[in-house]
RNA sequence: CGGGGAGUGGCGCAGCCCGGUAGCGCAUUCGCUUUGGGAGCGAAGGGUCGCAGGUUCAAAUCCUGUCUCCCCGACCA
């Protein structure tokens, strides 16, 4: 009977629960922001639009950028650093960059400050001769340098990529999806063929894809941006694009095949073979942590955050139960013995002993924290040599024996893993259509949301006015995509080759 | 930058309309009882009420200015 039922939710659970289901399906914004705080991730800081990423959201972001920086030295690259400051002359080299960027960069024009009664202010005798840019992005920077690094064929392609925080400007901040200063990596690349660096770009797209839907568990439509939508001084954007569980889109990564705009703009040129000179080419790509705020949006629940195990800081949480100083004795002990198992296995595992929380307010906590798995054991499963097994992704409570207890628990993260994957691939299709007319786009922008796949006459004009009357944008044009065959724009009634995928988004 | 809301112990809030020297819940510390879904009782500590002016015998409260945060727009990863 015990085992049957282990636990009773009182009245005041449901009612947390009934409050947070209602500000749900109200307010995601608010749900959002609750799960940043519950489960301890970051807070606002006193500067406007930054944020203070606290320990838990830290570990979960060095998880996320160990993995990403081993797949990119598994495709060859290496990390490198360049200055936080970037002169301002240097953001004017390409025409179209400068126009991407101008509007949200901070300018360092002081370098120093005076005491003035009790206070400080900015010394006028310390204004810089040329202002300085906080980098919104490091390609201008970059490809100053790498001029001084190639000179020859055998110098290319340089394969590089950097980690750091850049800062824009932005009018509008929200933690992780857009927040003032940011960390990232960024990739730059320098080939000595345009195929090399086309073939790089899309590398490095599958390479986010691959991080997306194998370790955040986050399915990702892959495609390539419209002109619009194109990063500023890019010939082409591809990107991955990810959809939230309220039905609006998250760009959740890019990857620029940038041409030889950067290389014209800063005069970088190689000798080849064949002894000519030419320019070279180049890519550029990146990901940040607004990804964190994408795994938030992807999986979490009514209870808090769920991270998927490969990620996840804490794979395991096994909690102790017990009353008078003898049971606590065993019961850690016991504890002990699962946690030394796990280790020995690989599963990062903590045991919660702390002694000034009860079990059900461990519990609860560690499932606002999104630990894949809690395993409960109290004088009872000792002596019965059992555990409790919860998983948060599906609240599910099993009782399971001691012996082979390793094995089952590997399995069972993998499970978990594919399970969140399957889960939120099946949400993201359910809150996907395809529509033929504009009433239709219309109708299921509005009652329903989501993916909407649609025929596009191609116009950046056309895309305007969509954007103008619906608010959604074209997320990119796909490349695997389902809904394909010819039709006409549901705008226009121009011809067109595809659908192309609609969005509300970020 | 436009529209709306809000700044009061660590966190969440009440008090403001109608000025009179700051209160509640959570958290913290100590003690006892507890521990299988966010424990109970008792005691204690902690706040120049965002900031700067003004009105007044007296300002958290009224007036002016200013800064910040949240939500909705325009901009963006």
């Amino acid at each position: 009977m015990f085992n049957c039922v282990p636990f009773q939710l009182n009245d005041q659970l449901i009612t947390d629960m009934a409050q947070r289901i209602t500000s749900r399906s109200t307010d995601y914004s608010q749900w959002y922001l609750d799960i940043v705080k519950e489960a301890q991730l970051a807070e606002h800081s006193p500067v406007r639009g930054c944020m203070v990423i606290k320990p838990n959201g830290m570990a979960l972001w060095e998880n996320m950028r160990e993995a990403l920086d081993t797949m990119f030295k598994d495709t060859g690259h290496q990390n490198a650093y360049f200055p936080l400051f970037i002169p301002k002359s240097f953001l004017s080299k390409e025409a179209q960059h400068v126009e991407g960027f101008a509007k949200e960069c901070a300018v360092i024009t002081h370098s120093r400050l005076k005491a003035v009664d009790g206070g400080v202010e900015v010394d006028p005798d310390s204004k810089l001769e040329e202002e300085l840019i906080v980098r919104p992005t490091s390609e201008t920077i970059i490809w100053d340098t790498y001029r001084t690094w190639i000179q020859s064929y055998r110098d290319l392609p340089i394969l590089i990529n950097q980690w750091a925080n850049v800062v824009r400007w932005e009018m509008r901040t929200r933690l992780f999806l857009r927040t003032m200063e940011f960390l990232w990596q960024e990739g730059h690349t320098a080939h000595a063929t345009k195929q090399e660096a086309e073939e790089e770009t899309l590398r490095m797209l599958e390479v986010y894809r691959s991080f997306a839907e194998d370790f955040m568990a986050m399915p990702v439509i892959t495609g390539v941006k419209t002109e619009s939508e194109r990063f500023a001084g890019a010939e082409e954007t591809y990107c991955i694009e990810a959809l939230m569980q309220d039905g609006k889109a998250l760009q959740a990564g890019t990857s620029h095949f940038l041409g030889q705009n950067f290389a014209k703009a800063f005069d970088v040129k190689f000798q080849d073979k064949d002894g000519d000179h030419k320019l070279v080419w180049a890519t550029s790509w990146g990901v940040s942590t607004r990804l964190i705020g994408g795994l938030i949006m992807t999986h979490s629940d009514d209870n808090g955050l769920v991270i998927p195990p490969k990620l996840a800081p804490v794979q395991v949480v096994v909690v102790p139960i017990y009353r008078k100083d003898d049971e606590k004795e065993r019961v850690l002990t016991y504890g002990d013995t699962i946690v030394d198992e796990l280790k020995s296995m690989g599963v990062r595992v903590r045991l919660d002993d702390r002694d000034n929380y009860k079990p059900g307010y461990k519990f609860a906590e560690h499932e606002a924290a999104g630990i894949p798995l809690r395993i409960a054991i109290g004088p009872r499963d000792e002596q019965n040599q059992n555990v409790e097994l919860a998983r948060r992704d599906t609240l599910e409570k099993s009782i399971q024996q001691r012996e082979g207890l390793g094995e089952r628990v590997k399995l069972l993260l993998d499970t978990i893993q594919s399970d969140l994957f399957e889960s939120a691939k099946q949400r993201r299709d359910e809150q996907t259509s395809a529509v033929d007319t504009y009433e239709e786009f219309k109708r299921v922008l509005e009652k329903k949301g989501g993916f909407i796949y649609a025929h596009w006459d191609g116009t950046s004009e056309t895309e305007e006015q969509i954007k103008q009357e619906t608010k959604a944008t074209i997320r990119c044009i796909p490349f695997h995509n389902t809904n394909s065959g010819e039709g006409a724009c549901i705008v226009s009634g121009k011809p067109s080759k595809q659908r192309v995928l609609f969005a509300k988004a970020y």
